[in-house]
DNA sequence: AGGGTAGGTCTCATATAAAGACCTCAGACC
DNA sequence: GGTCTGAGGTCTTTATATGAGACCTACCCT
């Protein structure tokens, strides 16, 4: 807990350092989780912690994904070197993702997450469940 | 470490469960992963971690965010189970924002990811500074 | 009467994401 | 030789999320 509190203490001193210097805010751990909170960074690097994997293995894995986004998503993580894109010159050519140890360390401090996720859903759906079916208890106007 | 897999393989049974059956994916950890991952719930959290605080406090505090989406957010949160809403009948009135406990579960979890984002983000940094200088090591075409 | 504070809502504009058609190249099939 | 599939994408169009900022109610202060 003392470890939990010292880390969002570092946070909310970069977010008031911002909000009280110059208009733009700009603080390194929204900077960082904003890149990986989008809709399928995490998704990915899990589909990838297993094992490398390819293109096509990966749109087979996230069936819900356009090739769009896949790529994209690919190309953010390798952009962030979390990630690593090796193209093999086969005909036609296959191009093998794998983690880098950068991505490879992403995965314990994720993997909390998912386990909290994995454990609170369920009071997360009856809280929406209560929420949608007695919206007047606490009125919002 | 262990730790850490154990969850991504959870995690993963969940995404092939649903990769073979019918046609929606409904995975409870990415339902999770994807309300908290938005824009500002993990900044509103933290940001309530250090005490209750009101709605004007809390705009003061996220400077950059409008107040339509702060409304949001904490309706949304209030919602999932992870904050409380009090309205004291002063004049004008005056509204509370508060952590619950599940909300404050969360904060182990996501401080590890803080922790992580904090030391790391020289990292990814020089990654894409790399990646942008760069971009012709490996052809995408 | 004018302005400030608190906690919002509303409308409209823009930024980002998603869906899905299309493309190239190669080998296998028949 | 026509066409089918698979890999690894790109391009165009449409939906959704976010943002700016005007407005609202009710009260207090000057």
């Amino acid at each position: 807990m003392s470890d939990a509190l010292s880390a969002i203490k570092r946070f909310s001193r970069y977010q008031s350092d911002d909000a009280q210097s110059g208009e733009p805010v700009h603080c390194p751990v929204r900077d960082v989780l904003d890149r990986i909170g989008d809709k399928w960074s995490i998704l990915m690097i899990m589909t990838l912690a297993t094992r490398p994997q390819r293109f096509s293995e990966l749109h087979r894995a996230i069936r819900d994904i356009s090739k769009r986004m896949l790529t994209q998503t690919l190309r953010d993580l390798e952009r962030d070197g979390l990630i690593t894109r090796h193209v093999f010159p086969t005909k036609p050519p296959s191009v093998e993702y794998c983690l880098s140890p950068l991505g490879h360390s992403l995965l314990e401090p994720m993997a909390s997450l998912i386990d909290w996720a994995d454990r609170r859903h369920s009071d997360i759906h009856a809280a929406r469940v209560r929420f949608d079916g007695a919206p007047c208890d606490v009125p919002h106007s």
